[in-house]
DNA sequence: ATGACCGCTGGAAGCGGA
């Protein structure tokens, strides 16, 4: 464990890496060329047992993770150590046996994973969305104090600047007034975006659709989002998408986004506050 | 540019994704 009393460096990336085990190969290439410290990653589609934990250990990193056959599925990745899992389901509803969420400290930072339902079509499926995000909403706050971090695919576009083409959009799951309030509520709560405070101008997609050319007509969406708490907010240095990785063959829909933070010796006396979370 | 792509499962074609 590297020591709690010297500053150090932490990046953590998210990824929704739609299918973990045919996506292996190029995760490996990203994590061998990015070297993230911690990576959140949603959609492995993948049962517990198909998660291939062997093949990243022998790439540098451990794992925790919440598994499910064919949908969904989250886990969390840190270089060198293994990440000490506190939870393994967004508490609320017992009766959500989806894998969207798994929660683990990694030195001394709260790191939650977390893929959250999509919606579409509404007329169907917006109120499971509505409950969930009402329960992470309710969560989120009980973590605000700690230093933590929220990563994951919230399947929201938060503004028109993150979206190609507004108009089109309009009404669909993912850019309803009412998810962007959510969102809206979320940085309410004191969680600042960082991909939108290091990446004030210009485009910052996460998401091309891989129907009718979106990739290459750069008909994106940003979905994908790193919240850091108030505590380790300061902290943060940078913050980017991984283009690159969406023009792969093979890609996912979805490119890798990191942000980089410098924590202090102050952040890291924070870290028995989160244990304290840990224990909750 | 909401039919048009992709991964998963099962071993074909259907489902879910966003």
């Amino acid at each position: 464990m590297p020591s709690a009393l010297a500053g150090r460096d932490m990046k953590i990336a998210t990824w929704n890496i739609n299918g973990v085990n045919g996506r292996l190969a190029l995760l490996l290439e990203w994590l061998e060329a990015a070297k993230p410290d911690v990576v959140c990653l949603q959609e492995l589609k993948a049962a517990p047992a198909r998660f291939p934990a062997a093949a990243l250990s022998r790439a540098g990193y451990e794992a925790v993770w919440a598994g499910e056959k064919s949908w969904n599925g989250v886990a969390i990745l840190a270089r060198g150590a293994l990440p000490i899992e506190t939870r393994r389901a967004l508490p609320g509803d017992p009766r959500d046996t989806e894998a969207r969420y798994v929660e683990a400290a990694v030195d001394g930072v709260l790191i939650a994973s977390l893929y959250v339902p999509n919606g579409n079509p509404v007329e169907t499926r917006i109120d499971r969305k509505r409950r969930w995000i009402s329960r992470f909403l309710k969560h989120a706050e009980g973590l605000i104090e700690y230093p933590a971090i929220l990563a994951g695919d919230f399947n929201i576009i938060p503004t028109e600047r993150d979206v190609y083409n507004p108009a089109r959009w309009q009404g669909d799951a993912l850019f309803l007034p009412e998810m962007r309030t959510a969102f809206t509520a979320l940085l309410g709560q004191g969680w600042l975006d960082s991909l939108d405070v290091m990446q004030p101008t210009g485009e910052r997609f996460t998401f091309w659709d891989y129907k009718r050319n979106a990739w290459q007509r750069n008909a994106g969406l940003r979905l994908d989002h790193i919240l850091i708490s108030p505590p380790i907010s300061g902290a943060l240095q940078a913050a980017e998408v991984d283009r690159e990785m969406r023009g792969k063959t093979g890609a996912s829909d979805h490119a890798p986004v990191w942000a980089r933070l410098s924590l202090t010796k102050k952040d890291m006396s924070e870290s028995s506050s989160c244990a304290g979370a840990a224990r909750r």
